[in-house]
RNA sequence: GCCCGGGUGGCGAAACCGGUAGACGCGAGGGACUUAAAAUCCCUCGGGCUUAGGCCCAUGCGGGUUCGAGUCCCGCCCCGGGUACCA
């Protein structure tokens, strides 16, 4: 902070003191329950929902206190506006931030985290939230994760998770699993001299790729999701619908490779195949010749971690199998190779090569000179394509498929580029998975009665080089007797992802005071699906995605009423420091709580909703935050005016009441549309008028004291107070306009000739074309640019321009 | 590469559906009050001309549509974010 602004105001008794008057609103509401909607009896439910944070060790920033003020201006707004607002808050505590936090200073997580979470409730407290913290909640809390646990069987019963071998980073110098953010282009962050490697596990997962359609459908539903464009446009390009075939190329007569593409009116041009070097195929059909390159081609492959395997501009490598199939269109024979750029992930795992119309498969071809065949000519027609030719590609695209079809060859599917959820996590901090593997049952979910499945508190939590779980460690904990023969088992030592804790936490909130189910129906049926959400845009995919999918099985096995979670959603903006997003790396990270101090947490939230659109987010700076604490001062003074003289409510000029009138649509709309900044503007351009005309009038402070609580509740509380009333201004409705009085009675009208402002003039409201257009020609300097010359056109906005063509 | 945002004064920004570009705030300059400073209040502030009435230019660049474009269309450039060998 500067020194010109640390500047107090003077030590006048009378002058607003932000710190005193902030103290005293936040006890009230405590004592009164203020933020307490009754979740049971509520008419007007409104779940104003902000996305949870994960506490960590350094305490909010202010782009954290910028979204969650936005959000609580929403929430407020809403409260006004007479809805019984739900606005909880917790904490978002497992994971691998918090465990390598802990590994790094050497504490356990579940030490660590209690501290964290009490420093961040103090700022959620301190910044004037309104939220109701009889129902905070914490997802390492066993009253929460026995849920999470519960879910997990709910899914595991529905038939919605399995299990499966699949790859994982390995880093052999840590000998444990890599998240591959902590993977740097190949490297462990923590050894950057050694690679990381892929290895192969056996992973519990959900089936979100069921729902595809489902999730892909509801997107486009207007009136199930009012979503931020970019959220949904990001969500569509995950789940990466593709129309398509898929076709059969046949080695011989018992094997055949299937391949997908979402181009078969090429296939006349598909002069060579491709398999993922892990195709369960290419053990059968390598040739002896071959074998060798083959083996040693497939281990160098799967050596590559999961990151650099992707990385799209690498050269390209393959093998050449041996093998050959035929192209089921051209009846020739062609040459079957493996390569790394084709995963096995997507589509069937292999591909027919078009190198003539598929850049990939050019450069593989022009590397290992295999042939180019042309299949759609430079007039976007089909050629060499026999009966096919001469087609565009939408229609080669239809009768290939129908040829496809008919000859049994292939046919057309959608392919979807989401993978199924794999949830399970190689680490200490997170919910036991509860399963409980017996040799002779085989994998047992652990018995609803017996959840939680208490996450031991070990001190050995660090993954070591054991290359075991630490869990595993543990063998009290490991070593359970079989639910089903009560013979010695084991647990399963994986804990689950993350976004499994997040994917439910809004079903939580209404019912925490439940210790014997997950949601209670009735609660669950009053406040959910989430009336309005807010979050960072970070999340517009996994989160989000997997909290939809959740629903979406809870309303399948008739546990929730709703399949879409979150009515509306709109993603903040980001908070930049110096022109620079705030990061701990860049080193610009700004912590409000001296800014609150200095100033006050109304001026803070005032300024934070002032400083930029909040879904575009702003320009943190020091300087700019007098603006809205002078601002303040004004209104207080105002109210002291008001107070002290009651007597000018009769002689408002007309003007200052049309300003007034404007002011509350303009708020209204604007706040309605999160544009906080244009509603703070309009409150200042009201104020300014009003000082203008010296007027303190009480009803129209009392509405500008109403219209400011949402982004200063506790300057508005105490404003409301001064004005003698004895309830919470949360208690009152927000005001409204009179469309009469939104317009002046006269207005100034643009004269342009020629397209060009040349003049103003006044007239009344809503006068006629004749009428203004005969006061606009009289104007001298109108006359001087229309001299002599022929009027061709006039062009009319009733009370905004006149338009004179002339030529 | 692809998909989203965005580019407007010295700075943060505003502008509904195409209709007077720059509201509101910061900052700066000048003035009032004061012994002085702070606070407060008043005036000025996109650029260039000017006979002082105005005129010309101006919303990243180049075209276009329109009586009229920051706003719509086409082609570029730059910044931010996401995503990436997805066949």
């Amino acid at each position: 902070m500067t020194e010109q602004n640390s500047n107090a105001p003077p030590p006048d008794t009378e002058s607003y003191q932000p710190a005193a008057i902030e103290a005293k609103w936040q006890a009230r509401w405590d004592e009164c329950g203020t933020n307490e909607p009754d979740l049971d009896g509520a008419e007007r439910p409104f779940y104003n929902l902000m996305m949870f944070p994960y506490p960590s060790a350094e305490g909010l920033h202010v782009g954290n206190m910028f979204a969650f003020t936005g959000s609580d201006v929403y929430g407020r707004f809403k409260r006004l506006q007479g809805y019984d607002v739900f606005e909880p808050m917790g904490f978002d505590a497992f994971g691998i931030h918090s465990e390598n936090f802990a590994i790094k200073v050497g504490t356990h997580p579940a030490r660590l985290i209690p501290a964290n979470i009490a420093n961040f409730r103090r700022q959620l407290k301190r910044i004037g939230g309104m939220f109701d913290w009889r129902h905070e909640l914490s997802t390492t809390d066993p009253s929460y994760y026995k849920w999470t646990q519960w879910l997990f069987l709910q899914l595991y019963k529905a038939g919605k998770a399995y299990k499966k071998y699949a790859a994982v980073n390995w880093c052999p110098a840590c000998k444990t699993v890599l998240a591959n953010e902590q993977v740097i282009s190949g490297f462990c962050e923590r050894h950057p001299d050694t690679r990381v490697e892929q290895r192969t596990l056996d992973q519990w997962f959900f089936r979100i790729t069921e729902y595809a359609e489902h999730l892909l459908a509801d997107l486009g539903d207007a009136s199930k999701m009012d979503w931020s464009d970019t959220t949904v446009t990001a969500q569509r390009n995950w789940l990466g619908r593709s129309e398509g075939a898929e076709i059969e190329f046949a080695v011989d007569h018992n094997r055949t490779i299937r391949v997908f593409t979402t181009r078969p009116d090429t296939i006349h041009g598909a002069t060579f195949m491709v398999l993922a070097p892990e195709h369960p195929l290419v053990g059968d059909l390598t040739s002896v010749a071959q074998r060798e390159a083959v083996d040693a081609y497939r281990t160098a492959a799967a050596s590559h971690d999961l990151i650099s395997r992707k990385i799209g501009d690498r050269e390209k490598t393959g093998v050449f199998t041996g093998a050959f199939a035929r192209n089921p269109a051209t009846g020739r024979t062609i040459p079957v190779w493996i390569a790394d750029y084709v995963l096995m992930e997507y589509g069937t795992g292999a591909i027919m090569a078009v190198p003539a119309h598929d850049e990939r498969d050019l450069e593989f071809a022009q590397r290992y000179g295999l042939q180019v065949t042309t299949a759609v000519g430079e007039d976007g027609r089909l050629v060499e394509s026999g009966s096919f030719s001469g087609m565009t590609v939408e229609e080669g695209k239809a009768a290939i498929v129908r040829w496809l079809e008919t000859s049994g060859a292939g046919k057309g599917v959608v392919q979807y580029r989401l993978h199924d959820w794999c949830i399970s996590r190689q680490r200490y901090w997170g919910p036991p998975i509860p399963i409980i593997y017996c040799d002779d049952h085989g994998a047992v979910p652990v018995p609803e009665q017996d959840l939680p499945v208490i996450l031991p508190d070990i001190e050995d939590f660090r993954p070591d080089d054991s290359g075991i779980s630490p869990l595993a460690r543990h063998e009290e904990w490991y070593y359970t007797p079989c639910p089903v023969c009560g013979k010695r088992a084991r647990r399963e030592t994986d804990v689950s992802d993350t976004f499994l804790d997040s994917a439910w936490y809004y079903l939580r909130y209404p019912s925490t005071e439940f210790t014997d189910r997950a949601f209670d129906a009735e609660r669950t049926r009053r406040w959910c699906p989430v009336a309005t959400y807010i979050g960072g845009n970070e999340h517009a995919v996994l989160h989000l995605l997997y909290s939809r999918f959740i629903a979406m099985v809870l309303h399948e096995i008739g546990l929730v009423h709703f399949d879409e979670p979150f009515a509306k959603f709109r993603a903040h903006g980001l908070i930049v420091k110096d022109g620079a997003k705030m990061s701990k790396s860049r080193g610009n990270v700004v912590i409000p709580d001296a800014y609150i101090a200095r100033w006050g947490a109304d001026t803070f939230r005032m300024y934070l909703m002032f400083l930029g659109p909040f879904q575009e987010g702003g320009d943190f700076r020091d300087e700019g935050i007098s603006g809205p604490r002078r601002f303040l001062d004004k209104v207080w003074n105002m109210v002291g005016d008001c107070v002290r003289n009651d007597t000018c409510g009769g002689d408002v000029r007309h003007a200052a009441v049309v300003k007034w009138h404007q002011t509350i649509k303009r708020a209204t709309e604007s706040i309605e549309g999160l544009r906080y900044n244009s509603a703070i503007a309009a409150m200042m351009e009201l104020v300014n008028v009003l000082r203008e005309d010296n007027c303190c009038d009480r009803q129209v402070v009392q509405d500008l004291v109403i219209m400011l609580a949402p982004f200063a509740p506790h300057f508005s509380e105490e404003c409301w107070e001064r004005l003698g009333h004895t309830t919470s201004v949360f208690e009152e409705l927000w005001p409204e306009w009179d469309e009469n009085l939104v317009v002046e009675g006269s207005v100034e009208i643009a004269v342009q000739v020629n397209g060009k402002t040349r003049s103003t003039i006044t007239v009344a409201r809503d006068s006629g074309e004749e009428h203004v257009a005969a006061i606009a020609l009289a104007d001298a300097t109108t006359q001087r640019f229309i001299a002599g010359k022929t009027i061709r056109k006039r062009i009319y906005v009733p009370n905004r321009l006149l338009n004179v063509v002339v030529g």
